[in-house]
DNA sequence: GCGGGTTGAACTGTCAACAATTGTCGGGTC
DNA sequence: GACCCGACAATTGTTGACAGTTCAACCCGC
């Protein structure tokens, strides 16, 4: 069932490499902190090589920024930084969903509903991250669009999507705004209007940014007592 | 007037890196060939940590592709590879299309128009890398867009497009009907017409894409002798 | 007290040797 | 003659030591 070769042996520097996103993604390692190559290779118990060549990779995704002969760190971004993101994301997203729109099959509908509906739950529910399940629906919607490196390149946005929200609040009622959003793409894909979906891309994605936006610059205590 | 740190000492992976780099992108390296890190590493009379950070890098610029223990190799794209390749290229480079229109100064035009008037004469003096003042037009562009990320992102598409023509001759008359499409571009964005703009780089993008298909398949020795 | 050079700790950048893996080339067997 | 199997060669993966850089605390003369 795999597609591509599954070594038995998976290097060092790749398990340091998804160890080490985690801990970013999950802001263990939060915005603004330096991350010490020899400080995790002892942690690791293994050699600064692998640490090295796993910071790397993820400075090439934007999870961290490199500063020569001072370490890497990861990033803390301002506003004209969302701004630029959400460009891109708009561009990326825009055009999946065009795609989404002409190449859905009825069981791709069936699966964004699944996860529209996941996603709806889990928010009520109260979960943990529940902005990945925003993510997880975006995902089925890059499954319908059928167009590998979009889906690749959204992958790497949505992860600094997700980095953006560890030091950001969930407002509910911009959440609700959200879920209906997703609905009506659902709505303008299954109806396969491509000029639709993608409008109605940029406005969810509008509204997500503004949101972000509004608590970017507070201080962190307002939102911690 | 450099706006970012400008250190003294460039690493050596940093200048093994850019050399590389330029070893692809003009085929001395030819898609389909190995690239070996201790062969790289006496070459340049260093060792082989900074030719494999070197490596890592490229890889994640989509130049080379790694399989676990066998080594890195240029890639060599299949029919399939480019239709991905230039959905990606068109959702960005449509997207900074609009953004160009909606924010171009006249600095910004009249900069357009002598990219454009340059590729041109370029192409009928028969320079070494024609495609490249063509790719200069589409960076002028970008920088009426004003939109960073989607910028840099462009620039990794398009050396996936120079890495392909190391391999694919150019057509005069594709040529000709590809810069008449820069004109029309310049008076889309000049009239401040974000669709006009983007429908426009649309048309022009599948018609590189097409004349980059018409060549991929053939067997090499179709246009040596 | 106060600016400016100095020194040293803490790091990253680089290297050369060692370990582990992969593909190949034999010889041997059915 | 085709196939399996094991040693070998080539190459990547990993390590620990060394060199160079950066930053900050310290010292010193003023």
């Amino acid at each position: 069932m795999t597609n591509e070769a599954s070594p038995v042996h998976v290097s060092l520097a790749e398990r340091t490499l998804q160890v080490l996103r985690e801990l970013v993604l999950t802001g263990e390692i939060p915005p603004g902190a330096r991350v010490n190559e020899v400080e995790l290779a002892t942690r690791f118990g293994i050699s600064r090589g692998p640490v090295r060549e796993a910071i790397r990779h993820l400075t090439s995704e934007g999870l961290l920024v490199l500063r020569t002969n001072r370490g890497a760190y990861v990033p803390k971004a301002d506003a004209e930084q969302v701004h630029a993101l959400f460009e891109l994301r708009v561009a990326l997203e825009g055009e999946a969903s065009r795609f989404a729109a002409l190449r859905r099959t009825e069981a791709d509908v069936r699966e964004l509903r699944r996860r529209s509906a996941n996603a709806r739950a889990g928010f009520e529910s109260g979960r943990r991250f529940p902005y990945r399940l925003d993510l997880d629906f975006h995902g089925g919607l890059l499954q319908a669009a059928r167009s590998p490196l979009i889906t690749s390149q959204v992958h790497l946005v949505q992860q600094q999507v997700i980095l953006l929200r560890t030091t950001t609040p969930v407002d509910p009622a911009h959440s609700s705004a959200s879920l209906d959003d997703h609905d009506r793409l659902v709505e303008a894909i299954e109806a396969g209007d491509p000029e639709l979906a993608a409008e109605t891309m940029r406005v969810h994605l509008h509204r997500v940014r503004d949101q972000l936006l509004t608590y970017l610059d507070l201080p962190e205590r307002a939102f911690l007592g």
